[in-house]
RNA sequence: GCACCCGUAGCUCAGCUGGAUAGAGCGCUGCCCUCCGAAGGCAGAGGCCAGAGGUUCGAAUCCUCUCGGGUGCGCCA
């Protein structure tokens, strides 16, 4: 139950009348006026600004926005939800809903439980989604600016599964290229010092990180000294193998850390090697058949000296159809192909599953690469599939303002897993989703445990738990009292009818819409903001409560009054459950 | 040189796919605990929304240009 929607609906089908009247253009698109919360709350509960935005088309019949205004006002005067309409500034319709229609939303939210703000799987807007989110490469474990990646994706998967998509949560590994070719040499030559070898000083271009010890140690258990007299030729594949998997068995450890799992990981390797044959051919045959790939030659980038520039003849995909700026190559000066064709198999693969929207989560250095894949998916889905590329931007991990020190020496930097550890996973997902993705995140390891009300995870958290010792309190205080759903469903909400109690009614009410905006935006972090708004409102309510006791949620005298509080503070702790469960984020019973 | 992202209070950031007098936290000033959890709240000061044009009933939001910061620019992933 969405209220704003409702009302939506409502003046459109107030404006069809006067379509049909002949007042109004019978092509005009009712989907492009706005429902939503006055930010002055003297403005009433509801504001729609549908007379202004078909002023233009009202034109001929109506002399100006406010006429067509005082017209759909006087509609939804006869409502009986509205108590007053009224028109406003250059034709704004404010409306004024009944009290009982605020108890009803409170009642239904009761009910409903965690699926109040779900839309009804009958709204027809479910779609199939892939996101894919991570896709480190498995080289070394995760750092922090993985992380925000990672937290993101979850919640974004957690916030479009909310909003009652079909959502898949999938991890593309990079286990193709030559970097994974270095990870094998990398961990042979941990794998000759498991053997007692003194290797010294790790040579410049291999990885140096002691995480690759292990993978040594499980190699030589595995092999025995059997692959040292060997080629490389001959260990180099089952080597990456073993190394592949260990580093992707560490990187799910950290991940599980987040408490984030993945259904699909999907390995690029298996495009050229799986048991479909060569998909990354068959991909370009496609682009082929549309006449999307030709033989050409490129520009060098200009403003910039690229050294080893060799003007060549090369296989093209047209991306500049779509919007890109330069046409992108599909081989490699060695026949190889090149990332970028690998990819274009791999979001294949994803259109022809089915999905309808594709989400990738890149880290911000890879902007450049988002108009190519976007055009790439464009040309093979032919409509059917829409790319949204979220780039999240990087971490600055600072501790009481000072800018953690991040040695370059050799694999001596922060890991994802070390921050977990010092300050646990709801500060860290619940930081890391309180700024848009595309903006820089100061993050501080020092500020972010402290808690206080500059901790928006303590802050939320600390306001259901205040919920929840209300509805403890009310147990020890009040005999026989029934918490049950359905007891306090069956309250008098009317009775709720103070300032404060009434806000926080009307930010209930929002959920729901704000919950299908953040959805539609593919923003989680909206999320965060509706609730640490809504904490926000309790917080200072309950204070309130602190001058005037007959505010308080339990009020001895007024049986009546106190179920119907009650009935209030038990959906603020479904909500702000619910939403922090969206985020990943736990929601305390307690916090003493 | 080109493309993409960012520029909002002293600091860190929101601003609900164009709405009404631009918001929050920190910091600063002054207040509120015999009382459901003060890990909280209230009040005050603080702004040319980088700048200039344009689009329209209406712009922090959309378009163009300028300035400033970041990222990237066949064969790396």
């Amino acid at each position: 139950m969405n209220l704003f929607a409702e009302f939506h609906e409502r003046i459109a089908s107030i404006l069809q009348k006067i379509i049909v009247s002949g007042r109004l253009p019978a092509d005009l698109d009712l989907g492009r006026f706005v429902v939503e919360p006055p930010r002055d709350p003297s403005h009433g509960d509801v504001a729609a600004n549908a007379a202004m935005v078909y002023a233009k088309e009202a034109k001929a019949s109506f002399a100006n926005p406010r006429q067509l205004a005082v017209e759909i006002a006087a509609a939804l005067a006869d409502d009986p939800d509205v108590a007053e309409a009224e028109v406003a500034g250059p034709g704004f319709i404010n409306i004024r809903v009944k009290p009982k229609v605020f108890s009803r939303i409170l009642r239904a939210a009761l009910l409903q439980g965690p699926e109040f703000g779900r839309p009804a799987p009958a709204s027809g807007a479910q779609l199939k989604i892939n996101i894919e989110y991570v896709s480190a490469n498995p080289t070394g474990p995760m750092h922090v600016g993985h992380g925000r990646g990672a937290v993101f994706g979850d919640a974004l998967a957690n916030l479009l599964a909310f909003a009652g998509h079909f959502v898949t949560r999938e991890y593309y590994i990079n286990d193709a290229g030559a970097q994974v070719d270095v990870l094998a040499r990398s961990a042979y030559l941990r794998y000759r010092e498991a053997l007692g070898e003194a290797i010294g000083v790790i040579p410049e271009g291999l990885y140096p990180g002691d995480y690759l010890k292990n993978i040594g140690a499980a190699l030589a258990q595995k092999y025995g000294e059997e692959l040292l007299t060997r080629p490389e030729s001959e260990w180099l594949e089952d080597v990456r193998a073993v190394a592949i998997d260990g580093m992707m068995a560490m990187i799910k450890e950290d991940l599980a850390a987040l408490n984030i799992e993945h259904e699909v990981f999907f390995s690029e390797r298996s495009l050229t090697r799986g048991a479909e044959g060569d998909q990354v051919a068959a991909a370009i045959a496609e682009l082929r058949r549309r006449g999307l790939v030709y033989e050409g030659r490129l520009e060098p980038p200009k403003g910039q000296v690229v050294e080893d520039w060799e003007d060549r003849e090369q296989v093209l995909f047209k991306s500049t159809a779509f919007g890109d700026d330069v046409d992108r190559p599909l081989l490699k000066s060695d026949g190889a192909y090149t990332y970028f064709a690998s990819d274009i198999a791999y979001h294949k693969a994803k259109i022809d599953c089915g999905y309808a929207v594709l989400v990738d989560v890149w880290g911000a250095d890879h902007g450049g690469y988002v108009k190519r894949m976007r055009a790439a998916v464009d040309a093979l889905s032919e409509g059917r599939a829409s790319l949204d590329v979220k780039l999240c931007q990087l971490v600055k991990l600072m501790r009481n303002g000072e800018p953690v020190k991040m040695s370059k020496r050799s694999g001596d930097f922060v890991t994802l897993r070390e921050v977990v550890d010092e300050v646990g996973v709801d500060a860290v997902r619940f930081m890391m989703l309180f700024r848009k993705n595309d903006a820089v995140l100061e993050f501080d390891l020092a500020k972010v445990i402290e808690q206080s009300k500059d901790n928006p995870v303590f802050y939320v958290q600390y306001a259901h738990a205040r919920t929840k010792s209300v509805l403890r309190q009310s147990l020890i205080a009040i005999s026989g009292i029934d918490l049950s759903v359905e007891a306090l469903a069956a309250a008098d909400l009317g009775l709720l009818q103070d300032e404060g109690e009434i806000g926080l009614v009307k930010l209930v009410a929002q959920f729901p819409r704000a919950m299908e905006a953040a959805a539609l935006a593919h923003e989680p972090h909206r999320v965060a903001f509706y609730l640490h708004e809504l904490a926000s409102s309790l917080h200072s309510h309950w204070t309130r409560g602190k001058d005037q006791p007959q505010l308080r949620f339990l009020n001895e005298e007024r049986p009546d009054l106190t179920i119907a509080r009650l009935a209030l503070v038990r959906v603020l702790a479904m909500v702000l459950a619910s939403g922090l469960g969206i985020l990943g984020v736990s929601a305390p019973e307690e916090m003493r």
